[in-house]
DNA sequence: GGATTCATGTAAGAGGTTACATGATTAT
DNA sequence: ATAATCATGTAACCTCTTACATGAATCC
């Protein structure tokens, strides 16, 4: 099954804890994962209409007086598995750590969901994958500027690998403390 | 005037030292600059194109008797140009850095080009600047998981402040006394 | 009276990928 | 014989961005 881009997750994420209709999903994006993920309206209402498409989300026509009318989504089944599937899977690229990896801490935080150690733990180990396989390629690399690009992958890798094992995992514990 | 993506940029490059066809691109790239640097040949005939349209590369059809054409291209003096400003210039993104800086350091390798210190100097003058603006950030931020993210960002920049100051620093260093 | 908020969308374009098309030549 | 190399391209599709369109209601 192909993997869908993460800001289609990002808005199952946000109709987890009930409907939203459109303009609202914005706002929520907007205040409360604010720089981290921002998503334009235009493609906003499409994602949703292809997300609906797909079946993990239904809408309907609500109807207002003084305002224009809203199209209310809530989650399908499939999308709620969708969903939960995503934010418990370790981020596979390093490269896409960056922006998924705290968005689904978010949810973690936000939705009170259960499983961030493990979450965490399989990223470290996925990373770990990552650092082996580098290592071995630097191992036999003789190229100076391929060594040199080698080194920046692994220096990444490093750098994330002690935030998880710091930061993120300091922030994991806060969520039950206070949760 | 509207930046170019940067792919465009190391296609003037692979052409500074001299005329190539479109397939021999390709094999340069695929051999020196390799898993750091990928276009897809589909990809490349159309930005050769484009940036002929634009006048940044000349080209010319060469037949050959046992094998099909070759069209050949060549930098023009704005294409030059181009090219020089881009590598001599740091890169502004965070998120850009992994790949482009890199590529830049490759091409003062390659063409034994003048200037690195001043290139250095000026990527970390700029990273300086992006992280005054994280930290100021951080500091009025109470949300946790805003605070969270700006870390990851702010270690971002720390750790390629580091690389620029050490691993960069020294194939930069490299350069000259090899060449 | 003018800007912002609410609320939803379409259209055009930029940048990229994968698949497809062609066809001779050389290496195994 | 068959696979890989040489050499150039088109077509379809995907994701995302920016611009445009609409129109009432409310805030300043």
């Amino acid at each position: 099954m192909k993997t869908k881009p993460s800001t289609e997750y990002v808005l199952l994420g946000t109709l987890f804890s009930g409907h939203k209709h459109g303009y609202e999903i914005m706002q929520f994006l907007e205040s409360t994962l604010e720089s981290t993920w921002r998503v334009s309206t235009s493609q906003l209402y499409v994602l949703l209409k292809r997300l609906e498409r797909e079946g993990l989300v239904h809408s309907s026509l609500k109807t207002q007086e003084t305002r224009p009318s809203r199209r209310v989504f809530s989650l399908t089944p499939p999308g709620k598995n969708a969903f939960l599937e995503w934010v418990r899977s370790p981020t596979e690229r390093v490269r896409d750590l960056r922006i998924e990896f705290p968005a689904k801490l978010f949810f973690f935080h936000r939705l009170s969901l259960k499983g961030g150690d493990e979450l965490l733990s399989a990223q470290v180990k996925a990373l770990g994958g990552i650092k082996e396989r580098i290592r071995k390629r630097q191992e036999r690399e003789n190229d100076p500027f391929k060594k040199l690009v080698l080194g920046t992958k692994m220096m990444t890798v490093d750098t994330w690998l002690q935030w998880l094992r710091k930061q993120a995992t300091h922030f994991v514990r806060e969520i039950y403390s206070h949760g």
